[in-house]
DNA sequence: TTTTAGCACTCAACTTAATGGAGTGCTAAT
DNA sequence: ATTAGCACTCCATTAAGTTGAGTGCTAAAA
């Protein structure tokens, strides 16, 4: 489709542009050494890439800078991931090689680093639960009618909640249900729990308690789907002001605001997709990140993919660094994960 | 010291610039139907409040803005506490109306009715552990060498941490040990845990366990200050950026990136003091914060001070509202926790 | 002695005009 | 097919002028 040339040209223009911040003139790419031919001559190529939907003109007698396409092409074809520094590399070597932390903790460094080795808004979403199975259930009762239910997964995950114990449930029969449950539950996936509650056990429990319907509604209390959702952690949310492009208090608040009610940006990555994941502009569907490219991957344990890590910045993004670095990241917090937890020493 | 008519000047100044945001002139308050005094004699007065270093003139031809003491003298003894709307007050009872809530649930949705009432930033911080006591000690293995130890305090709060359990100690000595903490530390505050621990418990634990060495390592790790500490809820964040002082990125990002390293805060609230407090400008003591002020008060739960709400705002802030719904809040806050903790139904 | 009218003065903010320069599109020559 | 050349556009910057809100000071009035 492009000739090679145009090829050329878009990708000399998008470089400077995401390395300068300013739109790029014809005479800019005429004086590049790897560039042979006259500022006229690329001027006419600027044009037809203009009508190609690559470039855009700010204004008539300002230089070009890249359209949404024109980066979408250039992901696709031209950019190439930079080489980590060396200096990079043992930073995060070195954030991976304990392997005491607890699972919060990596989350939180992972996303520090990803920020501090970028300088744009990092997102670490944590555990997704496809595959954390019940390793311990405990209710432990408070007054004399709340109680605490804790399931621990066989990743070494921690949830809690706060229930409410409904009148005349005697502690003796919490106790009896959560024998019970213990025995019959520990190795199910945690996603199903509640299904297999209500399918299968409710006979069983019914003939093990005597008030059996009060029991069946402390279970369900216990295992609401929004318990089980993920944190999201983010760091360098401030990083985007360090653009020029976002001078401007008013475009910053709504990336921040974007950012603050964070459910919104579980639903963004939900599509758990393998490898590198490239979201430039309004391919992002939210209007408040429309100049914004999100770069993300999935990290694994057990090939199964657990979470997604990923950028958050303009789309004027240094691509290549970024995927690099988000590539590298991923892949080596899945295996500091999958050392976490082995049980092998 | 200050005359009768000077008060009530710098009062109406004060009130002026908290509203408008701009510098306040002497014809301003001269026309004002409760001042009774030409704009000359409004001007004399001025320039000696000046000179007494209550007020500032941002440049020689521009009204009159208040000093960081104006605002102070403002706060001791001019401003009074605004009524709150009968809307406001519905909206908080009804947030707290349902008592059955996590308590986690509890503050984030403070923390949101804080920041939506003042639209300034929210801080909520958690429980200070002062007198939560331990009501149930666990540890589940997990693999041979890790286990998940969890500690549930008499509020129903659950804290958890993933833990290295040394070679060679078999999982019988952990139920041991578990046993054993469980008779003897239920009760204890848990600010005194570990001083327990090493203090009175050595010997008898030598006793019970054979390799005592392994075991007190597992509790020294378990019992290390930071995972006592509590949690910083932050709502509102970008508020500030509503302020026309803070049309200003480079401003604005300086009190993010302070927020965001919300350990910081912690700190600026430590000492618990009654009552509600006002800190002006660099009465924080932290140049990012030093045109805010921060309003705070603390929440209890059996007269004893379990925790900190406040408001982040700008200097020129509305004080006698966000006073009174720091108050308001606090109280109703208080009585919600005083419920939710209590036997009685 | 206190208050105020009056006036000269200051200074930021806004408006307008002029200038420079980076960049374009088009055409004609190579 | 390429490029030199030129007229044109439009933003950015600077300079100068204008406005107006506000002050400080003084002298007159209360």
């Amino acid at each position: 489709m492009l000739s090679t040339r145009q090829i050329q040209i878009l990708h000399a223009i998008v470089d400077n542009y995401i390395r300068h911040a300013e739109p790029v003139g014809s005479r800019t790419i005429s004086k590049r050494e790897d560039v042979g031919y006259s500022s006229a001559t690329i001027r006419n190529e600027m044009a037809d890439l203009e009508e190609l939907g690559f470039l855009e003109q700010p204004h008539t007698s300002a230089g070009r800078i890249p359209s949404q396409k024109g980066y979408r092409y250039y992901v696709d074809h031209l950019v190439q991931p930079s080489q980590l520094t060396f200096g990079d590399v043992t930073n995060i070597r070195k954030l991976f090689a304990d392997k005491y932390y607890a699972f919060e903790q990596i989350t939180q460094q992972t996303a520090a680093i990803l920020s501090g080795l970028t300088n744009y808004t990092s997102i670490v979403l944590g555990h997704e639960v496809i595959d954390a199975r019940l390793k311990h259930i405990q209710i432990i009762p408070l007054t004399t009618d709340t109680a605490v239910a804790i399931i621990v997964t066989n990743s070494g995950k921690v949830q809690n909640k706060t229930i409410h114990v409904p009148d005349g449930v005697p502690i003796n029969e919490i106790e009896k249900l959560v024998n019970f449950l213990n025995s019959k539950l520990v190795g199910i996936p945690l996603h199903e729990l509640r299904m297999q509650i209500q399918r299968e056990l409710s006979t069983e429990l019914q003939k093990l308690m005597e008030n059996f319907q009060a029991a069946i509604q402390i279970l369900e209390n216990t295992f609401t789907q929004e318990d089980i959702e993920e944190k999201v952690v983010l760091k360098g949310t401030t990083n985007i002001m360090m653009q020029p492009e976002f001078r401007d208090v008013e475009k910053v608040k709504e990336i921040l605001d974007f950012l603050e009610k964070n459910e919104q940006l579980l639903k963004h990555f939900s599509p758990v997709l393998p490898g590198i994941q490239v979201r430039i502009g309004t391919e992002n569907r939210e209007n408040a990140i429309s100049n914004c490219s999100i770069i993300s991957a999935t990290y694994h344990v057990d090939g199964q993919p657990v979470g997604t890590i990923g950028i958050l910045g303009p789309t004027r993004m240094e691509y290549g660094k970024v995927i690099s670095i988000v590539d590298f990241l991923a892949k080596d917090l899945s295996r500091a994960l999958e050392k976490f937890y082995s049980n092998k020493v």
